[in-house]
DNA sequence: CATGAATGAGAATTCATTCAT
DNA sequence: AATGAATGAATTCTCATTCAT
């Protein structure tokens, strides 16, 4: 499994922080609320979030964290920044992923990554899906998101699929297995972490990273030893 | 694609409902109120949900809301009450699924009911994942369906991949298969109404039809006529 | 003790009951409502009796209980001018109570009496206690209760304190031994019926009777039978 | 008649406010709404008070009132219990109460003091018994301050009445005595407070005096030169 | 920098009373 | 005579944001 990334959470702070120079002790509390904008989140999702929560886990007051972002979006903006760096370097790590066993293995990686980033980030992830429904510009940063993975993922899936294509396949639309790519291993991640799904986490990658490459990419089933954790 | 399901909201009401005979208007009003419910729930979401909004929609007014249900909740559980129903149902309908072209008809066929339960109930479902991170009964409820859905394929799934399994799949395992299909189907659907994804329903269907009989139930990918609308 | 002091409940009813005729079915049916006042304001006292409450006890609809009273206090005035029609009637009975044992027995049996009505009755008295406070005329109907009762009573013990009072009873003033009086009886009364106190009602009766005897009618304590229940 | 007890009102306030840190502004602004509270419970009673009232007179706001008080009901709790300790404290000065002219100023001087108490805390007693019907543990605490001085006062009936006692008292039950004695000093304070009695205070602490004295504590009636005010 | 205090616009909910059948 | 339905004013409570020290 891929090395845990680490957090850059302190990298960014609100439009209020970005005003002013901040020194060692102002950098230590943005990421005291940040992180427990996480915690909050974590626990109670998006909507139930309050600013007081917040404060009270990052143990300072109402008046500091307006001294370090506009807002209670801005807060979770900053957030979502940065999964949104972290998902893009990660749709660039992914490399083209043919229908043989070194394909299984690029695509087993690669997922392994994406499992690793949204168990970091989950919190995160989910929040910005909860708060997709409403006009939110916090639900169009989503989207960017989504669309830097699933625009790596078409280019990898045309690729694979090239041969299939020509000889016309009506039935199997790039873009669309693209983001069923994404829908798939997202929600199942979701699934994993509310713990509506109760599997080890490898023999989840094992299972998805085999429908795959096989529904997906061209691969075929074949017996494997089981990958190392 | 199936017939679309009538409407069957008014079922069931929420708990005060529960308590007295309701007469002929009384039941005009309450379905009054569900239908608004699904109108404001589609518009805005559960939590920017105003009971305010779905009482101006049903043209009536706040006492008479709480005539029928004990606050948002009950109303969106009575909801939720009949999605349930309906995707138990649904589960019910699936049957085996072989690698050969009636194997791709018969799951196209599902997940085309699939699909039509999800447009029709779209704004509740969409509300239920926004709901679900509370400890609300209503996560409770939503895993409940998934078990019925994720039960009846598993099933499948298992028949289909019994010689596979037998010489010693350790990359497949049915349960996360059948999962990752519901969460497949479920967040391509999402995507779709929160338009996300914007491309004709039958191209979806068709796409994904195609991944998961071969990548879940070992089918093989195969030249094929476009299905008709 | 005195015999249980009939009910006359549907002597009166409420405004709109004044105006009309009243046939069997509905000389039933407010006495229905009377009776289940009595319970609910029994059970939840004055502010917190909903008209709701009260129908749902007599088996019958908002629009009936408007039908026979002009509102929640109207109602409440119906029960509470039986009340004092009987404790007028109560207070007439209130012979001479002299130092000696026939002085004794006649007190005691005044306060049976009373004691039965107040069994019978508190409800009532005590909802009219919870109203006083506000500017309710239903306080003025509680004043005019307690103006008879103590007027009664200031006239036995003014008797019995002639003497005493001739000589400078500087420190004894018949109408605050009056109002002290009732004050005790009434408020015991209420101890026992919110179990609070938990003794026998004869034991109860018998010491405030002695109480009262000495301390307020001249009485002295004697060593005495138990009287029969 | 004893000192007026100095308010002690801020000794402890609402849950909210107990699980913060008080300063100097806050205790201030705490006070502010239990003294606004006394006001407007004298005015209106429990039922009728509305928190708008209390932020109105306290000039402050909707929100501050939930700053430091769940809601009225916690607020009353507060009051309630700075009544129970002075109460409590009060039944401990009870001394011993013997037949003689010094019993009677013992025993005088002790209602004085209650006296005191009562007016003092009248808005909150009085609001207590109209609270009392509800299920409420406000019931329970009511019962706790009874149960303190019922009991301080059952020592010393017992005291006084042994001789009685021994030579066969059936009519006279220390216990009924002691809330006969409680029953007849509350509710005549309450009747007082509530305007329905009007006499001067010192009247009426005279007049109780004798009569349980006599009545309870074995006391003999005598000319007296009226006391000092 | 940091903090506790204050605010007030919204949102939910209750319930006496009126209405239409 | 009876009833279920409807109403809406009144109330409580929440919470993001601003303020004063």
């Amino acid at each position: 499994m891929a090395a845990t990334p680490r957090r850059k959470l302190s990298t960014r702070g609100g439009a209020p922080a970005q005003e002013r120079e901040l020194r060692a002790q102002g950098k230590k509390t943005m990421r005291k609320l940040l992180d427990a904008a996480m915690t909050v989140l974590e626990k109670r999702g998006y909507h139930a979030a309050r600013v007081d929560d917040i404060v009270k886990v990052a143990r300072t007051s109402h008046g500091t964290f307006y001294l370090y972002f506009a807002n209670k979006e801005d807060l979770f903006r900053a957030l979502l920044a940065d999964v949104t760096d972290e998902v893009a370097a990660l749709a660039e790590t992914l490399g083209p992923i043919g229908p043989d066993e070194a394909g299984y293995r690029e695509l087993r990686g690669w997922l392994g990554r994406f499992s690793d980033l949204y168990v970091h980030y989950g919190p995160v992830i989910r929040a910005w899906t909860e708060a997709e429904v409403e006009g939110d510009d916090v639900g169009r940063m989503g989207e960017q998101v989504l669309t830097t993975v699933v625009t790596a993922l078409i280019q990898r899936i045309g690729e694979a699929n090239e041969a299939a294509a020509s000889n016309g396949g009506a039935d199997f639309d790039p873009q669309v297995a693209a983001m069923a790519t994404v829908a798939m291993i997202e929600r199942l991640h979701y699934y994993l972490l509310s713990r509506q799904l109760d599997v080890p986490r490898d023999d989840l990658l094992d299972t998805v990273t085999t429908v795959l490459h096989v529904g997906v990419f061209g691969g075929s089933r074949r017996k494997r030893r089981r990958s190392a954790s």
